[in-house]
DNA sequence: AGCCCCGCTTACTTCAACGTAACTAGGCTC
DNA sequence: GAGCCTAGTTACGTTGAAGTAAGCGGGGCT
């Protein structure tokens, strides 16, 4: 009658990989700074180019979590002017393809959330468009 | 000299996928509801099961984020006792993928990402392990 | 001297997510 | 009529991420 496996009884079993999800990688800019990084290393205030709504606080704050969570590294050079660069570590890489199947599916699917939300919402002509 | 290409200038051009990201797929247990839904319908306190650390308030709170956002339906049956079942609808079905792709990156790193906190953190015997 | 640059830091505020606890409604059974 | 069930709701408080605005330290330029 009902051919579902049951559902296991707590996902937060530490032997359930699921209970990962819930400890976010990094933070709202995270992913973002990542992807900045992928094709080599980048200063501060080359990260600030694509990503000018973040302040440079919460930049310094992704980045600190970032490097805290092994995804990259941080190396200051003793130059004038100052120099510091943010490169991804290895394990930094393996998050790639998690994140590239996002960016995938937010490209293929995001039209349709926002339309979604807007019938849920009650915009008007969102049904229309539907 | 640089072979990278110039990052681009602002990564929350509403033409580029990646500004979907800082609007975050439902809520820290979305992943996890929509996750407990992949092999068919659920009721409400059947997916309370898997999730027992998640409050009902929270739980309801989810829900209705991921029917806004089109991941999922809603129905309500009039019986005794009352019951109603939450489904992933074809746009749900969409995230599976990334999902997955998550919750694989964590199963095969989530150790590695431990283990670096411990070592940023100076945790004694971090570096022993590492 | 005064200003710029870089890579931040600090202090403060705002806001949403999350959580706890208690409570509800309608119908059932004991 | 006491208590259970389901699927929530309500009130309240906590937490932490994010944002705003400003300043800092050291060198170099003019």
């Amino acid at each position: 009658m009902d051919e579902r496996e049951p559902l296991s009884p707590d996902m937060f079993d530490p032997a359930c990989p699921s209970s990962v999800a819930p400890f976010r990688i990094a933070d709202k800019w995270g992913g973002l700074v990542i992807l900045c990084l992928q094709d080599g290393p980048r200063r501060f205030s080359e990260l600030r180019i694509p990503l000018p709504r973040v302040a440079p606080k919460v930049l310094t704050e992704t980045l600190r979590a970032l490097e805290r969570d092994g995804f990259i590294t941080r190396t200051a050079y003793a130059e004038n002017p100052p120099r510091v660069e943010y490169q991804l570590t290895p394990l930094g890489r393996t998050l790639l393809p998690a994140i590239s199947a996002c960016r995938e599916w937010a490209a293929d699917n995001f039209d349709a959330l926002l339309a979604a939300r807007d019938r849920y919402d009650g915009v008007p002509g969102a049904e229309a468009a539907a």
